[in-house]
DNA sequence: ACTAGCAAGT
């Protein structure tokens, strides 16, 4: 083989493209001389560094023949691999003219870097040009387009490539169903799948998959597992659920507690032998763990060997959630022994689980073992968990003091969470502190509204209270509506605080409540106003407590089951307010079942009046 | 050459 050195000398012209410092740097050894150009290809793609494909391309100007889109081709997609995107750039605008494969290689590199508005003006260039995108450029652009969540370039796009008849390619089309998801127009990627040729092909699975996980994400649960449970009916037409698919419906049976659901999927996983990864068995022991089964979701994880972080995590976060913080500081001791390092969310996790169990002084060690000797930087969210710590534990000044010295400023949540704690502990003045500290952020935080609005109400401000609640709605920012999930054979229902006009038994449900709270009130049961925050009389704020989406779950659960049969399962997406909490322990008594609540926060099971949280939570 | 999934308070 000869070398570059060997190869005979060239005249000045091809060399001024590089730079006299690249033609220094040509080695002799590293790339061989070659005579025709297909002969680059082979050495661009086993080149290792951009180094070296600089080198390249030095010799291919060096050699003298006009350089083919080909190789300009070849270079810009390697070297973008290679996280050299703008050494891609520049060897892109080099080369003329340009075609669609040089257009498709820097579009793709663009994307690969995260570079998307780059990506889409060279879209836009290439627009412009003689070049015509084809299959191969619309999945980059669609994807540019959700990342930056451009929701009118997207009917742009979707009108171009409907026109030019692409629409067709299954890439294209699965591009298109996410980047609709992506920019929450859910409706529009089920427009596409439902209009999808490509929907019953075998390869088509990733198209359900796009849109179960979008369904998931949006919120729409119910019509997830609605796709989902028509999967395996299509056999027939080869569409199966792959690792993905059960994946993303393990997940939103976690979100909403739906354990029979869950367990459906469990059985599917074992008869079709999917091998128990680390990303089946995180989504089956966090489904179990969120669906009240923490034992369940012990004995997943033992038969998951593949664990990676995600799946300690998922575990830690269950042993959390139902309030057994000694297992969940002997699982991350455990994965430390595996040689898994915990992450900033394990430690969020850990925090938690002090914080539900009132282990003061451990939640602090944690907080100073995770910045001294994992060198992990507190977010606001651990700093948020420790004041919650302090606060619960009634160590307001404590909790006050570490506020003053927190290096970051703190935010809206930090001050909620210290007024509540003052709340529950009855310390007015430092109450008041924390709602002028709350009122002085408001500008600046547009996004967190409920605690201001807390704070408002607790200083008889009604007025203000509501203006935010009322904004919080009109930017569909807030925590939106409360809601409830029960299952009840199998089947999930769903309540809506303070709407139960709709649902078919409404009468019955609200007949029922009103026995469990009459009944509740002979026991000594006190609806307590306190919790409810608007400017209402107090006959009305009972009214208000009376429609809480989990009360109309409990009483329908306890209409539609029979007292001999397993707990009644609970999911509510915000936390459980106290005068609930103390409801459900009277109810637990009369009804003589065991009522189990998933809030946002933790665990409650109720049993013969009492709780497993003990009332700390 | 391209497309998809699992942990966290609003």
């Amino acid at each position: 083989m000869k070398t570059l050195a060997a190869l005979p000398k060239q005249t000045s012209a091809p060399a001024k493209l590089i730079s006299p410092s690249t033609a220094a740097r040509t080695p002799t050894r590293i790339a061989p001389a070659v005579s025709t150009e297909s002969q680059f290809v082979p050495l661009i793609h086993a080149s290792k560094v951009v180094l070296h494909l600089r080198q390249i391309h030095a010799q291919i100007l060096l050699q003298g023949f006009s350089w083919s889109s080909l190789l300009a081709t070849q270079l810009v997609s390697a070297s973008s691999l290679r996280n050299a995107i703008d050494y891609s750039i520049s060897v892109f605008s080099q080369y003329h003219p340009k075609n669609v494969f040089l257009f498709n290689a820097l579009i793709r590199g663009l994307v690969k870097n995260a570079r998307f508005e780059v990506a889409l003006s060279h879209f836009v260039l290439m627009l412009r040009s003689d070049a015509r995108p084809d299959r191969m450029t619309y999945p980059f652009v669609l994807k540019s387009t959700a990342q930056l969540f451009l929701r009118r370039l997207a009917g742009e796009l979707h009108c171009m490539i409907f026109k030019t008849g692409v629409e067709l390619d299954s890439f294209v089309e699965v591009s298109l169903a996410d980047m609709y998801v992506k920019i929450e127009e859910l409706g529009y990627a089920l427009k596409v799948f439902d209009e999808s040729p490509h929907r019953l092909d075998s390869r088509s699975t990733l198209l359900w998959n796009v849109l179960i996980n979008g369904c998931c994400k949006k919120g729409d649960i119910v019509k997830a597992m609605e796709l989902f449970h028509t999967m395996p009916g299509m056999l027939e037409e080869n569409v199966r659920p792959n690792d993905f698919t059960v994946v993303s419906a393990l997940s939103a049976c976690a979100k909403i507690g739906a354990v029979e659901a869950g367990l459906r999927i469990h059985k599917y996983i074992k008869d079709n032998r999917f091998r128990l990864n680390a990303a089946i068995g995180t989504a089956l022991v966090d489904m179990y763990a969120k669906c009240g089964n923490i034992e369940s979701a012990s004995q997943v994880f033992s038969e998951t060997k593949e664990r990676d972080i995600l799946t300690w995590s998922v575990m830690i976060w269950g042993w959390a959630l139902h309030g057994r913080f000694q297992q969940a500081v002997q699982c991350s001791k455990q994965m430390l022994r595996s040689g898994i390092k915990p992450d900033e969310v394990v430690f969020l996790a850990l925090l938690t689980a002090c914080t539900h169990a009132g282990q003061v002084d451990l939640g602090l060690n944690i907080f100073d073992s995770m910045r001294l000797d994992y060198q992990i930087d507190p977010s606001m969210k651990h700093y948020s968990l420790i004041v919650d710590l302090l606060g619960r534990a009634g160590r307001l000044n404590e909790a006050l003091k570490f506020i003053e010295e927190m290096p970051i400023n703190p935010d809206l949540v930090i001050w909620g969470t210290l007024f509540c704690a003052c709340r529950a502990h009855k310390n007015v003045e430092i109450a008041e502190f924390a709602v002028t500290k709350l009122l002085e952020l408001e500008p600046k935080h547009p996004g967190s509204y409920v605690f201001l609005s807390n704070a408002y109400a607790a200083v008889g401000r009604w007025e203000d209270a509501e203006r935010v609640r009322s904004s919080m709605q009109d930017k569909g920012v807030g925590k939106g509506p409360g809601w409830s999930h029960v299952e009840v054979d199998g089947q999930v229902h769903r309540f809506v605080a303070g709407d139960n006009a709709h649902h078919k038994d409404a009468n019955e449900i609200h007949q029922k409540l009103e026995e469990i709270m009459s009944g509740a009130r002979k026991q000594g049961y006190m609806p307590g106003t306190e919790w409810v925050l608007h400017n209402i009389e107090e006959e009305e704020k009972e009214d208000a407590l009376g429609s809480h989406s989990e009360k109309l779950a409990l009483a329908f659960a306890l209409i539609q089951t029979s007292p001999k049969t397993a707990p009644i399962r609970i999911v509510k997406n915000l936390r459980i307010c106290g005068d609930c909490h103390s409801l459900m322990k009277y109810a637990s008594i009369m009804s003589q079942r065991e009522i189990i609540v998933r809030d946002i926060k933790r665990f409650h099971h109720f049993k013969d009046g009492t709780c497993s949280c003990g009332d700390y939570w």
